[in-house]
DNA sequence: GCATAGTTCAAACGGTCGTTTGAACAGGAG
DNA sequence: CTCCTGTTCAAACGACCGTTTGAACTATGC
């Protein structure tokens, strides 16, 4: 009765691993919370597209914000650990400058779309919405994801910006990471047909040279 | 058996008249989706605390997605009428600069907060959460309604800033729009207790010196 | 063979959703 | 007073929600 591949069935291709339920709960979750939100996604809707029973979600993760929990955690997990890496690399280098700071933060949640296409689109759109949920309960869902990194961040730039007061660096830094979600947001709805890699390339230049600038003079008091 | 005040109470203060089942659904609306969202808000959260019954909802404006967009329609009128205003005695005076024409969009936006309060405040976060809330079709209601307006900034702003692409215009214009919006969003949890007015006058001032820097330097093909 | 642990399943649970109904209530016009 | 229009009300509608249940299936270890 079941009609989706079985493990070991040899007419699967040979470079696609069958998936468990349990990762296409999670790929269709951050499909689907990142279509319509968090509220306005049933989890009917999220198992019939994964092509799984209902209770499969409380089997696997326990409830429905359990099952969004797991596509944060799963979905930001190489995103931060590529900013940490890239905070390391710059800080063993000495005082790294604004515009380091501002690209070791904001391409790791854009090269997403650029290294994985259409997939990688999905998880950005699902980050950026996420971020900003209209739940307060959800959005602290990402900040716990985000938060041990924010503070390295905080006072890199900081450091980076000794003309600029904590407030103004705060300020900033919120900024930044706005547009950031403004922009994976729409990962999916812009060009949808051409080349990915090339507009997301395209598109992170243009924000880090945007917030570059505004980092450089428009910071006050 | 209702408790609420009736037409011509004596006991009401004199500077508050009554306001109608219509006038309460619209404040309680615009306070609850603004704090939750149109999904994760009940009709019958607004309407008990608006102290109307369910049905009047559909008697006043027909659905739920009425209500939402009759209240988008409410909030934003005060604020195109003003960027109209601003943008047209700005093209009466000759060619606008970029700084002109940011505070034209911005202040307006944020001036709720500075003159109306708290109240202010609810419907500056109201606009800034339906303007990305998740949902499309939410997002669409807002968009329509300042929809004529968009246009009139993209030509002022490509005409101010001739060095810039259209792309590169409009790659400015989202990002005012979204960091304008996400100030917004914010209006009620930042400084929940001290004077909001010069708050925001504040944060007025920084986010047009934010975008003024962004503008006029980070702008590129 | 049998037992066992891991997973999936259809079905149902109680609750809440947006919407609709039809009667009741108001108040001014004739 | 009677009529009429506008408004409010309790109650119910069917649909969908997240969650739970207990049986059925699968695979491995003995």
């Amino acid at each position: 009765m079941p009609e989706r591949a079985v493990a070991g069935g040899k007419e699967n291709s040979v470079e696609t691993p069958v998936e468990s339920t349990r990762e296409r709960l999670l790929n269709v979750a951050e499909q689907r919370f990142g279509e319509g939100g968090y509220e306005g996604t049933s989890l009917r809707a999220i198992t019939v597209a994964a092509a799984a029973n209902i209770a499969a979600v409380n089997y696997h993760f326990g409830s429905k914000e359990a099952l969004l929990r797991a596509a944060v955690a799963r979905a930001m997990a190489p995103v931060n650990t590529e900013r940490r890496r890239r905070l390391d690399q710059l800080e063993a280098n000495g005082q790294p400058n604004p515009e380091q700071l501002i690209r070791a933060f904001v391409e790791p949640g854009l090269d997403l779309v650029l290294r994985h296409g259409e997939r990688g689109a999905v998880v950005a759109r699902f980050i950026g919405r996420i971020a900003f949920d209209p739940s307060q309960r959800i959005r602290e869902l990402y900040a716990a994801e985000s938060d041990p990194i924010e503070a390295r961040y905080l006072s890199a730039l900081q450091a980076a910006l000794p003309h600029a007061t904590p407030e103004a660096v705060a300020f900033g830094y919120v900024n930044m990471l706005g547009l950031l979600a403004l922009h994976q947001s729409q990962a999916l709805s812009r060009a949808p047909g051409l080349e990915d890699a090339e507009n997301s390339g395209k598109l992170a230049e243009n924000l880090v040279a945007f917030l570059v600038a505004a980092f450089d003079r428009g910071l006050r008091a």
